[in-house]
DNA sequence: GCCAACGTTGGC
DNA sequence: GCCAACGTTGGC
């Protein structure tokens, strides 16, 4: 079981979107970065992600699910790109924003704090389990 | 709107 | 294979 960050701009594919894909969930497309394509293949079944809002929001506002493995991004023509599946699973009672996570010493060497534009990002047990207890998640949400 | 950080491209 | 030029992202 792993952690993951996902990173989405509100214009492009809000939480609200999000939401309304429901339990099936929808393709985490339009990522055309290596790294984060790694980091995509590298999801299971299951692992839980932070869906962060880049842009004017910068904050984690929700939790979801990855419902589907990595396969073919159907925005992307090369055969390169990948994407996986992910369904939300809850809000969060109180978003977490980058400033806050930025002086949280504990979150101090944060993918989301040293490599600001990597979209799709690890999160180690103990970051997820800390920014969870900021985001006013109830345990049973947490890990 | 600016700029730093990073990734990609293309010439050599 | 190196590196300069360029484009993009994202925080401020």
């Amino acid at each position: 079981m792993a952690y993951w960050l996902l990173k989405s701009e509100a214009e492009t594919w809000s939480w609200d979107q999000q939401k309304a894909s429901g339990n099936k969930g929808a393709e985490w497309t339009g990522v055309r970065n290596y790294q984060a394509r790694n980091n995509m293949r590298a999801m299971k079944n299951g692992d839980l992600g932070f869906f962060y809002l880049s842009g004017d929001d910068k904050c984690v506002v929700g939790v979801v699910k990855v419902v589907a493995e990595a396969h073919p991004d159907s925005t992307d023509g090369t055969g390169v790109w990948e994407c996986v599946d992910v369904a939300a699973v809850s809000g969060v009672p109180k978003p977490v924003t980058l400033a806050e996570i930025k002086s949280t010493k504990a979150l101090k060497s944060m993918v989301l704090v040293n490599n600001s534009r990597l979209s799709v990002q690890p999160v180690s047990a103990e970051e997820w389990s800390i920014i969870s207890r900021m985001a006013g998640l109830k345990e049973k949400s947490r890990s």
